[in-house]
RNA sequence: GCCGAUGUAGCUCAGCUGGCUAGAGCAGCUGAUUUGUAAUCAGCAGGUCGUGGGUUCGAGUCCCUCCAUCGGCUCCA
């Protein structure tokens, strides 16, 4: 007998050689139903493995992350099958389950698939599943596993192999068909009800630009026609509040072909808003401590040598500026570091005065390569909300805290709750990419592990995403379609003072070199905006919407009374509009409903008579009478109770 | 940059396998209406069908180039 520890706690006893369907089976008919994956102990395995020694074993249903993945993993073999069924020369090479799917990557060689051929694969995969085909793990030799797909010509399955130890490989068996895997499926076929291919795209071997360019093929699956159905109703959902629907039908942001891709064009309500946000931030760096400077747009090519991005990108930017001089060269700046150095070496500083935190909402260019651009979120010209601190390395840790407040009210403020701090390290594989000594890595490393931990900040950390200058600590936010976006990102970089030999005079009348901290709350202006509307589906906090109340007179006999409310409104800094048009009521809520603004103030004989306005609120509906005193105050308290005081 | 897809009026879309002067709704303009909590009515105007080439008696429709956009990959100072 073997003890199987269960996720209650509970140990239960069960014949040697119990699968984790008997378990379940044990339990009740209903959960053995339902089982389609398990994890015994700290594996993934299947419902019909063996367990021979005591451990604790979770059985998952297509309702927990880990039975989604055996089941789309599972689908993936599917999609493989019918594939191989259609292109008997397809070379396979890998099938993972993802977030929100699965995909498999395939050799096409000459041919190539297209949504056009989506059905019918669909079609063939359904009729595979129906079969109810059985999954089963074999185990093979390294040698047979070789000489398998080296029949096949797969040199990809091959190189797979290669890397895998002898005893530990297995195939997987479902109807005629077999595929390298370690496992993690569902018990058969016959569960998978529902299948969509969702897209194809090229995806290089093995992640790798140089390797070639395979053809993945994205789908999803469901043991229910309807889940599928609901899935893609919330794709299409998530679709409404695509930041490039929202601001262009907010009238926020804009692109034109004529001044080229990725350049936004912000529309007046788009730049009150942005200069709102901006206002909002200088106002908590000045309490933090910050001193605004301005640095030009461009820089001598000098700059970017000395500040080693040169080396680095020059290729890839935007090529040199040049100048009726001969040899005179200046480049668009794509960040503002460089500059900011030259801002500290202006004069020489004592210990005294440090840190000194420069910020400048400065605006970067950069040449993103064009399939890359995306909305608002990836632009070549873009404007951080950046500053710099240079201070002495034994109040690196405090300053460092202090930007994680900073952030972490920023993010507070604007509702942004769901949100992953990364610590991005270098990747300790390829320390080439990376410029600066190896302990001053290791220190700033620490220096942001230690801040992080202190801080209280649920961290996950992530390797070879460091800037090549130095590690960072990135604030991730998902966007509408769950694809993850840097955000907020402070930055620890001992190499920029050494590059630009940045000193301060010690209490021992000496030099020193001072720590250099980059940081951005918002990480850029563009791509915070986009995030925020995406997250706020354009329903901005009432501090920061374009405009915040539309006065509605029920006709143009009170237009007078409308005009009065209106500037009452603006007194106290609300900003207010007037429907003057010759509709209904109905037809002017509708339209400042679709709007999104806020309030809106109803105006006719009975409030004019009383002095007093009808206060309805968006996507709330009538909220009666209000003397405009009691409207203000309303919209004061909830403005304050939204913008709390760094 | 690479793979796949898309591009018709300001917006959302129709236009079947190539065949008369390219349609609709919304928005816009003009007029009527003076309106009480999510669309008042009528009329008018608006398109070199992304661009350039080609095939054809004939191209919005088929082919190629380029541009832009979308989904991915790679990249992201």
């Amino acid at each position: 007998m073997i003890n199987i520890t269960l996720p209650d706690g509970s140990i239960k006893q069960f014949e040697k050689g119990s699968t984790p369907n008997d378990v379940a089976m044990s339990i009740s008919h209903g959960l053995a139903r339902n089982v389609i994956s398990a994890k015994f102990d700290d594996t993934i395995i299947e419902t019909t493995t063996p367990i021979y020694i005591d451990g604790s074993l979770t059985l998952f249903t297509f309702d927990n992350t880990e039975g989604k993945k055996a089941f789309w993993h599972s689908t993936a073999h599917i999609l493989a099958q019918a594939i191989t069924f259609f292109y008997p020369e397809v070379k396979l090479t890998i099938g993972p389950a993802i977030d929100n799917g699965f995909y498999y990557d395939l050799g096409l060689g000459e041919n190539s698939i297209s949504d056009k051929d989506f059905k019918k694969i669909e079609d063939k995969m359904i009729e595979f599943a129906r079969g109810k085909h059985e999954f089963k793990l074999r185990s093979i030799s390294k040698a047979d596993a070789l000489s398998y797909y080296k029949e096949q010509n797969n040199e990809y399955k091959v190189e797979l192999i290669e890397n895998l130890t002898d005893g530990e490989i297995t195939f997987c068996d479902h109807d005629d068909f077999t595929d390298l895997c370690r496992g993690g499926h569902i018990p058969n076929t016959g569960i998978v009800k529902a299948v969509k291919i969702m897209s194809v795209a090229g995806a290089y071997w093995r992640g790798d630009e140089k390797n070639k360019q395979l053809t993945r093929v994205y789908g999803v699956s469901f043991p229910k026609q309807k889940l599928l159905t609901e899935h893609l109703e919330k794709l299409e959902e998530a679709k409404q509040r695509d930041h490039r629907k929202l601001g262009k039908e907010l009238e926020l942001f804009a692109f034109s072909k004529r001044v080229g891709q990725g350049l936004p064009l912000w529309l007046p309500k788009g730049a009150e808003l942005r200069d709102r946000l901006e206002q909002f931030l200088k106002r908590a760096q000045k309490k933090a401590g910050y001193e605004m400077v301005i640095t030009p747009h461009i820089g001598q090519k000098e700059l970017y040598v000395t500040s080693g991005h040169y080396e680095k990108y020059g290729e890839d930017s935007f090529q040199p500026i040049n100048t009726p001089k001969d040899d005179e060269e200046f480049l668009l700046k794509p960040m503002n570091c460089p500059h900011h150095c030259e801002v500290y070496n202006v004069k020489p500083y004592s210990y005294k005065e440090l840190p000194k935190r420069f910020a400048e909402f400065g605006t970067v260019y950069r040449y993103e390569q064009s399939g890359e651009l995306h909305g608002l979120t990836r632009v070549r010209c873009f404007t951080q909300d950046d500053a710099h601190i240079f201070c002495m390395p034994d109040q690196l840790n405090d300053e460092f805290k202090g930007v994680i407040d900073l952030v972490l009210y920023v993010f507070k403020a604007l509702g942004f709750e769901d949100f992953t701090a990364q610590i991005s390290l270098r990747d300790p594989d390829d320390k080439e990419k990376y410029i600066g000594s190896d302990e001053n890595w290791e220190k700033a490393e620490n220096a942001i592990i230690n801040a992080a931990k202190e801080k209280g900040l649920n961290t996950i950390v992530e390797y070879g995403e460091a800037a090549f200058y130095g590690p960072k600590l990135d604030f991730m936010v998902k966007d509408v379609l769950g694809r993850n976006w840097q955000l907020g990102t402070i930055q620890v970089d001992y190499n920029l003072p050494e590059r630009f030999d940045l000193t301060y005079k010690g209490s021992d009348n000496q030099l020193h070199r001072p720590v250099m901290i980059h940081r951005a709350p918002f990480g850029s202006m563009e791509r915070f905006i986009a995030i925020l509307l995406e997250n706020t589906g354009g329903n901005f906090p009432l501090w920061l919407t374009p405009d915040q109340v539309i006065i509605l007179p029920i006709s143009d006999k009170y237009q007078k009374y409308a005009e009065k409310v209106s500037q009452v409104l603006e007194n106290s800094e609300i900003r207010a509009l007037i429907d003057d048009r010759s509709e209904k009521t109905g037809r002017k809520i509708r339209d400042a409903e679709m709007k999104k603004i806020p309030y809106m103030v109803i105006v006719g004989e009975n409030e004019e008579g009383e002095g007093t306005i009808s206060v309805r609120k968006h996507g709330e509906g009538d909220k009666g009478t209000y003397t405009i005193e009691d409207f203000i105050s309303l919209i004061n308290t909830e403005i304050e109770s939204t913008l709390e005081k760094f």
